[in-house]
DNA sequence: TTCTACATATCGGAA
DNA sequence: TTCCGATGTGTAGAA
């Protein structure tokens, strides 16, 4: 049987069905009536309201509410998940090490639970990536500045790694810092932090080159970038991709039975 | 009736489960065989494979596979689901504006689909965030150095906003900059976007302070503070809680029914 | 395991 | 709405 659901299911039926699903490496969507602790690397609380548990064979626990991308409270993959009845309620808790945390779903009712063989597979990233805007940048690397010439990509400073190093027209050295949005003053930061850092590795007085590669920057790293005397080229992630030619929606609208 | 559950549901009752679930609100769960599809900020693909999506009466879509916390796929709040049937297979559709995003599910089989009314709820935070530590500071100026004297949270500069802005024992500028954990070259980098801002505020030559209080460092960032001249103070966010006096795990052990 | 930075980050607060 | 930084960020890749 590939689904097994149990409506309004009693405490120990819904222990009963865990305890075979989490044995089957199912995945299980709980919809109940409870309320959440939490105590690890913070600490919260949740009272009483119906939400959706959803736990998985890898140790992933989530807590849903109506509303959010974000899950109100969860646990991390390499969880163990237990379930217990106790003082009436049917308990889920789930607990990792490193750091010590531990997640507390107390159902004062279980409306539903349903357990699947839920499968993997990772999304395909087909475009838009920062990797996507490197490779873009090394194809072409007069975008960054006329004559400019890429030397080493995720080159190590002792500020970290920097995107793409290389030498200007005048073979003075130039740190590139890619980012695939609009960027605000933490990217200035960062892109000075590796500039200072090649710096104190030339020998004194040697000119270090700081350019930001973003789609657009906000007024304020437009400041900073001239306080620090760094510049910023605009590369839309859709340049990268397109080499010009933009791309058309092709997708087909009209349909029936359509809904919602 | 509290929920809706279809086992094994043809595309038309699905199709017709799934409108009735937006109309009433509920927040739905649909474990099927299907393929992902994503076009917005960025593009992917996801081949065909056994999932489990969750739809919000928020706008909200997540796709999950059996392993991560991070769904495969998703769409944000405020996003609008649409179902249809088409080429023989139930297709759920969540498109959003601003930026425009679409995400595109098709089931080839759905083997069961639950609806049921979530109800919201925020977590409440008892304890753990970086406002404790603030909290923490302003309470025991000494932490961060003898004679400090705190004048300003969130006090702005050209860089952005001071965590903690005070004069140490000499009535030189301070800038404190709060992190709840161990920190890395980023956080450095922030303190001297903040500390560089300052300075140029500031009369030449007058010496501004920078504190990193975080309850570690990594080593990179050890040297890039002493690169800078700024310090750091390890204050542990138990320590900010406590006051010193160390709080004890009391929940109890020992249950019976217990499974896992 | 730790470190380092990316991410379709998401989220909340402020201007 | 945009800007800005925090987040129990999560996640991948490298040392």
């Amino acid at each position: 049987m590939s689904v097994v659901s149990l409506h309004e299911p009693s405490h120990r039926e819904t222990l009963w069905e865990l305890e075979a699903a989490f044995a089957r490496g199912d995945t299980v969507s709980v919809f109940g009536e409870c309320t959440v602790e939490y105590d690890g690397r913070a600490a919260s609380s949740l009272g009483p309201g119906a939400r959706l548990l959803v736990l998985k064979p890898d140790g992933t626990a989530l807590v849903h509410t109506d509303e959010g991308r974000t899950p109100v409270n969860w646990q991390p993959p390499g969880s163990e998940h237990r379930a217990a009845v106790r003082d009436g309620r049917l308990r889920v808790r789930s607990t990792r090490t490193n750091p010590s945390e531990t997640l507390n779903v107390r159902f004062s009712a279980v409306d539903h639970l349903a357990a699947y063989a839920v499968t993997g597979g990772r999304s395909v990233d087909v475009v838009g990536s920062e990797a996507d805007l490197k490779a873009r940048i090394l194809e072409e690397p007069s975008l960054v500045a006329d004559g400019f010439e890429p030397q080493a990509t995720e080159r190590e400073t002792d500020a970290g790694p920097v995107d793409v190093f290389g030498v200007d027209a005048d073979g003075h050295p130039v740190v590139v810092e890619l980012k695939r949005r609009r960027v605000g003053p933490d990217a200035v930061g960062q892109l000075a932090r590796y500039v200072s850092a090649v710096e104190r590795e030339e020998p004194d007085g040697t000119p270090v080159g700081g350019v930001l590669v973003a789609p657009s920057v906000t007024d304020r790293a437009a400041e900073l970038l001239a306080e620090e005397g760094l510049d910023h080229v605009a590369v839309d992630r859709l340049v990268a991709e397109t080499d010009g030619t933009e791309l058309e929606e092709t997708d087909v609208v009209g349909d029936d039975d359509t809904v919602g």
